[in-house]
DNA sequence: CTGTTAGCGCGTTCAT
DNA sequence: ATGAACGCGCTAACAG
């Protein structure tokens, strides 16, 4: 069996109230008997029952974060960030916690196990990042659990996705969300400037919020750039949006509908980077150069996107600081945003893969 | 206050023993008492504390993931597989675990102080991933800690790294090892056959496992390939080879050293993809083309790899496979490997990015 | 400064 | 089939 406090204590000849305080440093205790009580702890290897503590004392060291994918350095660089900011909490007030990074696939029901599996654990927070699914009877359930969570202490924050629609504020809730539609609008306002006239849109899975604000930002460019063949509604706009899902494999598929069927595209805009690789090499396998034949654009500027060839024109998010800013306000570490929201800017990062459209194709 | 067992018990007129009998179903309970409860608990919203579970009936829910990287693909593969096996065991032995997954950065005291902070979570299991840093006093301080999780019933599964080195078997570890000396001996066989004589090659980390097998794969192949200007020794060998991060930046910077040092490399072996990825740049950067000029080739197949133009040649190892396997070897779903110890395989993907050097500079 | 006492919420005997 | 009572290991009040 597992060596407990009563051991310590009997080794070190104290009570374990003795033990407990000379463990948590949290009251006066002389310096001999720290000592002590240091020293039986190191000879019997004690190591505290992290679930009794939280038992006794009514808290956890636990905070779940919930991303759609962790495969995804879209998940993993928010929850490194955001890692690093509550694991390293030394001498910080709340002291440091454990991150449960719940990998939900982007399956609502998996999201709603985890957080009823956090709620079980009575998780000091829980940090819900990226796009949501947008379904009345999802968006309930999820508010019902998330209600119930911050009234019981939960700390909630919402990162990369947008705030509860009812009353999110008075909940108490925290959120962070990304400047997407802002973001999609420059960056098509720029391939509208470059002269792009017909420009295809690889969109994500149709019910998710990111989808649609990067989409919505788009048609606001499209609409705003006057009258044209491609004025961002109607038939017209939908024969040139394909959507699919947030992975490489989508944007091949959906770059070789668009070639199918002729558009006349002379760009196209990517859901996100990954997608972006899909529509490159799509457009490669179908001997169409970037950006000379047709120009290509991305979102979320991740890591590898400067690395492409050529380098992806896509469209910043600043994921670790925010990361790290949810990290702290789920920490309970910094004061929360007016309202309790906060938008993060977004920043148009124009590279290699877009450029003109050559004389010919335009 | 949360609502517990006592408030079921009373709403429903029982004692709080049948609750639980009627939550875990391991008891006979009558039907009608059963629906009682049931109701009871769906009309006051009860969630069980896990903690108090955990407690009381000396069990927990928590697996640890300790990765060097989580917003590196490489980890998040383990991670999304490994999860998605411990995570789904609703009606299999054991049920679902959370998975804790702990981000290191690659830190010696970091991976310590996880280690530390699952013993005292009572995990069920942690499962070490990625290559450990070699030293002999890290080494030690790390087969304490898991002696002593393994002796409190805590399953631990290394997965890619190399098997603890005294008796690891003994103390109930299971390892899944990867085949990294046998994937990069067949890469650098693979340029020998295309013709390469003077290969560099960008190494990881210098004190990292997975580094010195993949070095020591190159080195053999090199050796094995015969006399020549290269023999994978000495010091013509040290002038090829630079040691960096796992990082891109570090590929970046290795090839313009390399480059500088005016070897006359017509290849260049990477630590692993993202690597490559760095070094694909700086020859661009450089004027020089790929594989004209210089054939470049990487390690581990993430997604990306073959996204990248030209395609990447590369070695594939099966890290979903791994991860799911290690999720049910810390679940104790399946038998551990004959001594428990199981090497992955790894397979030479042979792609664009590496061709026979062009006459001239061969 | 230190020991004693009383729970935290639940699983699990032992009775009935 | 159900209830009463105890203890898991720890923290927090209350004494002293």
């Amino acid at each position: 069996m597992a060596v407990t406090l009563a051991d310590v204590a009997a080794r070190a000849g104290v009570s374990s109230a003795t033990v407990s305080r000379v463990l948590n440093g949290n009251y006066p205790v002389a310096g001999s008997t720290k000592d002590r009580v240091q020293r039986a702890v190191e000879e019997l290897d004690y190591v505290v029952n992290g679930q009794a503590r939280a038992l006794a004392a009514a808290t956890s060291d636990l905070v779940g974060v919930l991303v759609n994918d962790v495969a995804d350095p879209f998940f993993g660089l928010i929850a490194s960030a955001l890692q690093a900011e509550i694991g390293a909490g030394g001498t910080q007030p709340g002291g440091s916690k454990l991150a449960v990074v719940c990998n939900t696939g982007g399956s609502p029901e998996a999201e709603l196990t985890y957080l009823t599996l956090l709620e079980r654990q009575r998780a000091a927070g829980v940090v819900l990042t990226g796009s949501t699914v947008e379904s009345k009877a999802h968006a309930a359930a999820v508010a019902t659990r998330l209600t119930r969570l911050a009234a019981s202490g939960t700390r909630i924050v919402l990162c990369g996705r947008p705030p509860l629609e009812p009353a999110s504020d008075a909940l108490g809730l925290m959120t962070i969300a990304f400047d997407n539609r802002g973001g999609a609008r420059r960056l098509t306002e720029h391939l509208l400037s470059l002269g792009h006239r017909r420009i295809g849109y690889v969109a994500g899975p149709a019910e998710r919020s990111t989808t649609r604000h990067r989409l919505e930002g788009h048609r606001a460019a499209l609409l705003a750039g006057g009258p044209g063949p491609d004025t961002g509604a109607g038939a017209a706009a939908d024969r040139l949006t394909v959507h699919g899902g947030y992975d490489r494999s989508s944007g091949y598929d959906a770059t070789l509908e668009l070639l199918r069927r002729e558009t006349g595209v002379t760009a196209i805009v990517a859901a996100n980077d990954t997608v972006a690789l899909g529509v490159c090499a799509a457009l490669r396998d179908s001997g169409l150069s970037i950006p000379g034949d047709v120009s290509v654009a991305g979102f979320d500027d991740l890591p590898f996107s400067v690395d492409a060839s050529p380098a992806l024109t896509t469209v910043r998010i600043p994921l670790q600081e925010a990361g790290a800013r949810a990290g702290r306000l789920v920490m309970g570490r910094q004061a929360p945003p007016p309202g309790g929201v906060a938008t993060v800017a977004t920043e148009l990062m124009v590279r290699g893969s877009t450029a003109p459209p050559s004389p010919g194709r335009r």
